[in-house]
DNA sequence: GACACGTGTAACGTTACGGGTTACAATATT
DNA sequence: AATATTGTAACCCGTAACGTTACACGTGTC
């Protein structure tokens, strides 16, 4: 995967908000977020918690998994961005000798 | 899912380390973690961060994917246990009226 | 022009958590 | 007996999500 994979929170503004016409005043209610919460989340400066996870799915009636995996696929790619370079490979199994 | 799904530092320690007969000692230091760290981890005191994941991907030669996927399965389990009920559903998309 | 709304966000405080270091007691291992 | 390994407590950091409050900036309405 070499682009930066969607923000949840750009998929839920436009995909879920945008076509039921909900202001981000109203769907914070309707979460039951603060309006900073859900702002701060629709315009990508927070993650998606498993918390609003749960919250998204239970209002929208989707798999909570399908936006837990948007969030993990970003934060696997940011995660990459400061890979790790002291790793020692462990010894590879082998078939039992003896 | 009904039973709580198992921890990946669970995983890590008997499927990977017992086998190669690694010390949590030897591990944590071609980790390049912390003996404490991992020592978190293999004993479920901490959950698998995706840096760590990173780590055991590369010292292993597995998929972050694979590690990530069993610690979001736990996370998930465990934020069920105390889910939202402030939630109100969002209104119905309907096919475009008028 | 005055007012109501919706919005993004700064400021501030709280809580949670991963990780590092150091240290100690308990338990192997040799 | 001497050495190695281990789990974990104590303490300190940095980061991050979330809440509340408050402000400035549109935009539309009367």
């Amino acid at each position: 995967m070499t682009r930066r994979p969607t923000h949840p929170g750009a998929v839920f503004l436009e995909d879920v908000m945008k076509p039921l016409n909900l202001s981000v005043t109203d769907a914070a209610r309707m979460l039951g977020v603060s309006r900073k919460a859900l702002s701060e989340f629709v315009n990508e400066k927070a993650s998606l918690s498993p918390e609003m996870a749960i919250r998204i799915s239970k209002a929208t009636n989707t798999s909570v998994e399908s936006w837990m995996n948007m969030q993990q696929k970003l934060t696997l790619w940011n995660a990459r961005m400061n890979e790790p370079d002291n790793v020692i490979p462990f010894p590879l199994a082998r078939a039992k000798e003896g």
